[in-house]
DNA sequence: CGGCTTATTGACATACGTCAACTATTGTGG
DNA sequence: CCACAATAGTTGACGTATGTCAATAAGCCG
């Protein structure tokens, strides 16, 4: 059941690149009429083509957007972790989600009302921007994720994911993925079977680790590996 | 050769979405050190990696944003007609192009300088609302394009870019398709042979035509296909 | 009318998905 | 703490959609 907000919750809002910017009146007016929900895994926020009356905020755990397929199929699009903001696009063009969200670990979200939400990106223009920025990175993950899906192997694109997680180190990294390995399958187009096997392959080239493990004995064979000039 | 900007050049400019908010003095401090250029097709704008000095505005003709691949393959990313904004996102994050751009069509481009762009979008409010609205529609265009790739087959994404194409009528209908078939296939993530044979697919309901006209019989078929819950 | 690119078609290879069986792994209640 | 079920991951066998390579045909333009 959603419920009205409390102070450390206000404290988290107040934390977010969006919001940080506000200024305080419209920083109070905004948190006014919003609620906070604590989630479980498997819960659904919203159904593709709802109406978007509300903006989420995550403020703790993990919330997916996917999309649905056909007999039960879904891709995962992507995944958002605490202090980013869901699905504002719909929200600033008052348009249905295109996607359906849903906690993929134990969540506590905020629900801003969509109305003020707009009048406060209309009305105070630092909002506008820190909303243009982050949009401008969203355009380049989600065009990062297109290029990847376009021309490159499930390999790969598993690399690449591994490469995203690594430190800059040389040496033998352990790392620890954030979603299960069927949700991360998901995410990167292909089936959990075909994650499994690529997995596989990697293991040549010194990818090991199981469940949500993984070490990377040598990062610098897997950049070789995803270095596009070959 | 780049030359400096022409009357009718301006009040093009002035005429585009992100443009036409700005109030008059800074909309004539960034056509102050705008170039404008005349392009053919195949002719390159910037190459991914360079760093992003200019904002690039379409007056005339269609530009592909293109990634590229190993061994000479590349992704046509989306396509941009005139009237619209490109790669605003590296130019307003000062972040390296993440894709290159080709004119697939005899073009006139408008070159805002970087710096000067970030400026007035800091500085008026209104630029920076349209800025957030404009790349709130391209989230939705790219979240969409990555459902079609990772739920649908070749054909249905044909399918589903044709019926982008149609009007809401029923009876049979001409379009003209605005690329070649080479291009469209590379937007729609498939070799050109793919999409030859997908067209054949689509042949048998009704969908014909040939070079960029293409011919749909039975609308209703083609919508039918593409609907989900079969 | 040749040349030129662009599109189609065929034969073939292969990456990936599907279905099913099996094996961890995790969690639960006695 | 152990059995058990439930879930998640792996592996194998197999089918198929899509890519690749090569040849042909069809538009297009000087």
């Amino acid at each position: 059941m959603p419920s009205t907000i409390r102070a450390n919750d206000i404290a988290d809002l107040k934390g977010t690149e969006l919001l940080s910017v506000l200024a305080d009146s419209a920083f109070a007016r905004i948190v006014e009429g919003c609620l906070v929900q604590r989630l479980p895994p498997g819960a659904v926020l919203f159904e593709e083509g709802d109406r978007a009356d509300f903006l989420y905020v995550v403020l703790a755990g993990r919330i997916a957007l996917v999309a649905d397929g056909p007999d039960h199929r879904e891709a995962v699009i992507e995944i958002f972790a605490a202090g980013e903001v869901l699905i504002a696009p719909a929200v600033i063009l008052d348009l249905p989600y295109l996607v359906s969200a849903r906690v993929t670990e134990e969540a506590q979200v905020a629900m801003l009302p969509a109305a003020s939400f707009r009048r406060a990106m209309a009305e105070d223009s630092a909002a506008s921007l820190a909303m243009a920025q982050i949009l401008a990175r969203h355009w380049r993950i989600l065009v990062t994720q297109i290029k990847e899906l376009k021309l490159r192997s499930t390999t790969e694109r598993i690399g690449v994911y591994l490469l995203g997680l690594l430190s800059a180190d040389d040496g033998p990294q352990t790392i620890r993925l954030s979603e299960d390995r069927g949700t991360m399958a998901s995410r990167l187009g292909m089936s959990p079977e075909s994650l499994s096997r690529a997995f596989a392959q990697l293991r040549r080239i010194g990818v090991g680790g199981r469940g949500r493990t993984v070490v990377v004995a040598e990062p610098e064979k897997l950049r070789k590996l995803c270095r596009r000039e070959d």
